[in-house]
RNA sequence: GCGAGGGUGGUGGAAUCGGUAUACACACAGGAUUUAAAAUCCUGCGCCUAACGGCAUGAGGGUUCAAGUCCCUCUCCUCGCACCA
């Protein structure tokens, strides 16, 4: 009989169809059965996968079949993040909109991910431009202004003065509009905000519960909140300027108050803009601080500049006067807009003394050390110490100064103790076209109130012109014009934050079609929370904080009774590939897909020449780099899917590297998991041409078998824990390869030798069957079984199977291995010494020298220690 | 600067609780098969040495019978955050 070939195009089609007709994925709650919620980060539709989603749902899915086949019931979902700028963008350059080039790709890519094999319940999928979607959004929105956790307050935002339109970070390039290319200006404009403050505390306290994530991103959560303790102290001003006669600032070194030489306020505060009217040099300096990008970076990079008010302040303890400043990195839209400066014990403060020439003084000196120890001329000394030069306060260490300082200014009412937070609200206003409308109506009185609940959704309109300049809600002044109770109303024409539909749509899987409801408790509460999480770690903070955030919301809406969303989170690497680029004439990097360039080696391996195929030219090799439309370096999933199958792109992703790290794309690699899996499909077909087997019987192996038994058991026992416990898919996959590599070397003559492959086999096709799903279950088939192997039950290893008689004993003579025997597994340390200190190569290490000591690791190991 | 994670053969990586460093794979070299090539299979493959053996996990030190693993100092790389008061 000739052996079934393996032809991947076709299997896999075939088995993707079986598993749609026999809905196998589908999820339905029940009660009686322990549920998981396998969840990854869902796509925004951009036109095509790339390499990266492949891996991100190549684990997701493998962790979803195995758990499955360890009986659990499981739901896998899949959606569209469908609402975002590159749609818009698309839209100007197809001259089509939004709407359709959005459906257009969602259409295409889920075609991908079912010829990629992930077993997802359709029936489940969401896409979150869809008013089915978001007009929960809407209303959940709606509930939370009524609880008073929405407001509307001023935003700096990006200006385009000559298209008259906001622009996104993305959209500004070098400080100008992408499109127009003007100067853009920073605007002031009202914006609508969700106090995400409110929870500031719950969030940092709830990382605790967090076993099952990563400690890095837990650490990058909790310093993005930020959480400080310190003191607001109140200056008072020498005379009044622009109304005010003093003003707050915020420090959490209290300690160091005696060291204040002056002050600084944002540019934008109301002194220094009162400053500024009789004092040109001062509002040139304001001006050129308007310039600044309103980006974090761009602050953290640029340098500290100043201009001094002529205003000065009185210090709450001295009394003494200190020159109010305005600095360029002081931010109005944090903490007051203020702060005082000790240019003795802070570096920053330090610096800008120093280039200002303002004085610097020593308040804080080293436990243990003299006041003269430290020169603060030369450098800041930024070390909690003792108070010097503090008044009453010295000789108080800075922990007591702290208490004693704030308790003084409380007294006098110039302070108070406050626990402040780096997080800021969220602004959830866009104005964007394409995202979900604010469920706000505008009164002509100038208030404003959310759209009743029977009037949502707020639809989008989806057949729309784009003309690149300007949304189209806010373009056509009848869309915005309605009523409310009576009187005339305008829409809001702004639209959300994409995070926001991306912050519960995990909980909306739950109740996907329920057109009753955001969520149905009892469904929601049933799979929530998500048992496992995978995602880029690109979203370690925005998008897991605000998804945090929202679950804390719908659990005091009532609608989910946990306290997190996602129990175990898995944060996977980039996906890289070779670059290659020539210079241009003007030195600009000109980048060529790998796809099209060849490459020499040298007999170590290494690249050492690469040219174009096109024109047969040098090319200069970049290295390894992210793949990425900049650098040209994208592999196509869909072109390695159709040179070598889905189970050869998923076996080499998960072998390739540990999920966490990068990985590196090869394509000689992906050829070796070709092979592996073409050599097990070989070794089935072999062992099936066979014929039936005889009974496995463990009582008539002999050495050898048994061997090879107790090999195939220790492999279901190491697969089991790789894949389950430690997630390191990548050693789960070494462990089959390797015993892939020992099963075709084993003899297949006697009956119990093909009874022992053949157990070996099922076991094998098992273990690989959530990495290589299509082959496994033709495979499955092939050895007779009636059940899918999708839900046939995980192997057990069999502990009979995985006891030793012998075992082999390193021997160390002063810690170097001298020789290695084999020994009963029963015998005595008395016995294995008696061996290991008689063996040849242990006596030449030992001869004329005195034994002082042995160290026995029970069947391991035995150190003998000699001089 | 702060926080996190790293540095192991030519390469990706393995070594899970302090106990045989380099599993598995790629690349490379040699061979079999072939008219030839591809494919497949077999063998070899850390460095030095003729060999015995010695040396190797970024560098240096320490703890220990034993260190890639623990501690200290330094160094380089990657990621994240940031003039956050």
């Amino acid at each position: 009989m000739a052996e079934k070939q393996y032809q991947p195009q076709q299997i896999e089609k075939e088995v993707q169809a079986h598993w749609e007709n026999r809905q196998t994925f589908k999820a339905v709650e029940q009660a009686d059965k322990e549920k998981f919620y396998c969840l990854s980060m869902f796509p925004y539709p951009s036109g095509r996968l790339h390499m990266g989603h492949v891996r991100n749902y190549t684990i997701g899915d493998v962790i979803s079949r195995y758990q499955r086949m360890q009986g659990k019931n499981v739901l896998q979902p899949m959606g569209w993040d469908a609402f975002g700028l590159p749609a818009e963008n698309a839209a100007i350059s197809n001259n089509t909109a939004p709407a359709k080039w959005t459906y257009s790709n969602i259409d295409y890519m889920k075609t991908q991910l079912k010829s990629l094999g992930f077993g997802y319940d359709w029936d489940r999928e969401v896409a979150t431009c869809s008013k089915e979607y978001y007009r929960w959004e809407q209303w959940f929105f709606t509930r939370l202004y009524e609880k008073g956790l929405v407001y509307k307050k001023n935003a700096t935002v990006n200006w385009d003065p000559v298209d008259q339109t906001v622009l996104a970070n993305e959209q500004v390039i070098d400080g100008r509009g992408w499109r127009s290319g003007a100067l853009v200006e920073q605007k002031e404009i009202p914006q609508w905000f969700l106090k995400i403050t409110d929870y500031a505390e719950e969030l940092i306290a709830d990382l605790e519960q967090l076993e099952d994530w990563p400690e890095q991103v837990k650490a990058m959560q909790k310093n993005w909140i930020g959480r400080s303790e310190g003191v607001d102290i109140t200056f008072d001003l020498t005379e009044t300027v622009a109304g005010m006669d003093q003003f707050e600032v915020y420090t959490t070194r209290p300690d160091t108050l005696y060291g204040v030489t002056y002050v600084a306020v944002a540019a934008q505060h109301p002194i220094a803009l009162e400053a500024a009217q009789s004092n040109p040099e001062l509002a040139a300096f304001i001006e050129e601080c308007k310039g600044t990008k309103v980006a974090e970076a761009e602050l953290a990079t640029m340098e500290k500049k100043g201009c001094t008010t002529g205003t000065y302040a009185i210090h709450p303890l001295t009394g003494d006067k200190v020159p109010v400043w305005v600095a360029n990195f002081v931010l109005m839209g944090y903490g007051s807009g203020a702060v005082m400066a000790v240019p003795g014990h802070d570096q920053r403060d330090w610096e800008f003394a120093t280039k200002y020439a303002l004085p610097i003084k020593q308040v804080i000196q080293g436990a243990g050390d003299s006041e003269a120890d430290y020169d603060v001329a030369t450098a800041a000394f930024t070390e909690k110490g003792l108070l010097v030069n503090s008044g009453e306060f010295n000789g108080l260490s800075s922990g007591d100064a702290f208490e004693a300082i704030a308790a003084l200014l409380e007294k006098n009412g110039k302070g108070k103790k406050k626990v402040n937070y780096r997080l800021r609200d969220w602004g959830v206003s866009r104005q964007r076209y394409w995202g979900t409308p604010i469920p706000i109506l505008n009164l002509e009185n100038g208030e404003s109130v959310p759209v009743p609940v029977e009037q949502l959704p707020v639809e989008l309109p989806e057949d729309v012109q784009m003309n690149g300049v300007i949304s189209p809600i806010k373009a056509d002044p009848e869309w915005a014009k309605t009523e409310y109770q009576g009187q005339p109303a305008l829409r809001e024409t702004d639209t959300f934050d994409t995070f926001m539909e991306s912050s519960w749509y995990y909980a909306r899987y739950c109740s996907a079609q329920n057109t009753e409801a955001m969520l149905d408790p009892a469904q929601a509460n049933y799979w929530l929370p998500v048992d496992q999480y995978v995602g880029g770690i690109e979203h370690a903070i925005l998008h897991l904080l605000y998804s945090r955030f929202f679950h804390k919301l719908l659990r005091d809406e009532g609608l989910v009774d946990s306290d997190e969303p996602y129990k175990r989170l898995l944060c996977q690497g980039m996906v890289l590939a070779d670059s290659f680029y020539r210079e241009d004439d003007s030195g600009k990097k000109v980048w060529y897909s790998p796809a099209d360039v060849a490459c020499d080696k040298d007999e170590k391996g290494r690249i050492v020449k690469s040219v174009l195929l096109a024109d047969g030219k040098d090319v200069i090799h970049g290295g390894m780099t992210k793949m990425s439309k900049s650098k040209n370096n994208g592999i196509d999933p869909q072109q390695v899917i159709d040179v070598y199958g889905a189970d050869t792109i998923r076996v080499f992703t998960m072998f390739a590297a540990p999920p966490e790290q990068t990985l590196e794309w090869i394509e000689t690699g992906v050829e070796g998991a070709n092979r592996f899996v073409k050599r097990l499909w070989k070794l089935v077909q072999e062992n099936l041409a066979l014929g039936t087997p005889d009974t496995l019987d463990p009582k008539k192996l002999d050495k050898q078998q048994k061997t090879l038994r107790r090999l195939v058991h220790k492999t279901i026992a190491k697969v089991s824990d790789d894949i389950g416990r430690r997630q390191t898919f990548n050693t789960a996959v070494a462990a089959i390869m390797e015993l892939l590599n020992y099963l075709q070397k084993a003899p297949q003559s006697s009956g119990q030798d093909i009874a022992v492959m053949r157990e070996a086999v099922n076991a094998i096709v098992l273990l690989l069957a959530p990495i290589a799903p299509h082959m496994c279950h033709v495979l499955w088939k092939d050895l007779g079984h009636q059940d899918d192997v999708e839900t046939a039950p995980w192997p057990m290893a069999d502990e009979a199977a995985m006891i030793e008689d012998e075992k082999l004993i390193v021997v160390q003579v002063n810690g170097k291995v001298r020789a290695k025997i084999t020994i009963a597994a029963d015998a005595t340390q008395q016995q294995v010494e008696d061996l290991g200190l008689n063996e040849a190569g242990v006596l030449a290490f030992t001869e004329g020298k005195t034994i002082r000591k042995v160290i026995y690791v029970a069947g391991k190991l035995l150190n003998i220690v000699a001089n």
